[in-house]
DNA sequence: GGCTAACTGAGCCACTGTCTCAGTTGCAAC
DNA sequence: GTTGCAACTGAGACAGTGGCTCAGTTAGCC
């Protein structure tokens, strides 16, 4: 089953439709690679809509199927997201991005939390840095 | 000495021009609270020029004097920073913003960096919750 | 006081995302 | 297969944030 299947069967589990612009979005996002910035898929899918290409990033995003990255600039790119929760690594040279996730990470939240006496909804976490190829290729 | 003080002397250090519109930006935003927006800061001070605001904004977080916050909505803020690194902590409830540094977050980036060969450049980390006074007037 | 590079203001532009509203369509029920 | 209708869509206007340009101004060194 393709990536963009498995969201079409989410799709339908909870209760949304599965047309024909999602369809082609969903396509289109899998074939963008590991991320893109909205106006990329908005150009790759020049049948759809502008709007729909927003409001379907957005429903995906509700969905957890879909990830926000705050790019190192503060621009904002997507990414097909994996099931667990997790963060991203990206290479400020070559914008490749990685996922990762950290159980020290949860600890530090936890931490902060007792120490402050907030109760934590939410966290945004992104690392910039340059990869091992770009390092390489560079040094 | 007031922190608008302190600024100047570092914009001058840095071979910065003490203007007036500067002087008045940072003026304007001592007095904005904890943090604020852009539009914020060209509001309180309407005599100086919108570009003039965000090329001021820009100016002063190079030199380390304002940080930039990402709001949970993806919104942008802004915030005379302390000298240290630090990160913040957001109450959704009533905006709040609180800084904390943390040593074991130094960790998990360092245990990130090793685990995937990167080396590591910048990072961004935001918590939101709720703070403890919205806390006990909602439960 | 004069000189000049740094800075500024006005206004227009770009990008990202939202909203509205009339028209279309997926899909469940018949 | 047809129908009904809520969900969805497209076009285009709008909003917020920030950048760019360029002519004019000014801080601060001499």
């Amino acid at each position: 089953m393709t990536t963009a299947e498995a969201i079409e069967q989410t799709l339908a589990r909870r209760g949304y439709r599965l047309t024909g612009p999602r369809r082609a979005l969903l396509e289109v996002m899998s074939g963008l690679g590991d991320h893109f910035a909205a106006d990329d898929v908005v150009n790759a899918a020049p049948a759809v809509g502008r709007a729909t290409v927003f409001r379907t990033l957005k429903l995906l995003q509700d969905l957890d199927v879909v990830c926000q990255v705050v790019l190192e600039d503060g621009a904002t790119a997507y990414r097909l997201a994996p099931d667990e929760h997790h963060h991203h690594l990206l290479c400020v040279e070559c914008s490749e991005m990685r996922d990762f996730s950290s159980d020290d990470l949860e600890a530090v939240i936890a931490e902060v939390a007792r120490r402050t006496g907030f109760t934590v909804e939410a966290h945004r976490f992104e690392v910039y840095g340059r990869c091992p190829a770009c390092q390489a290729r560079t040094s």
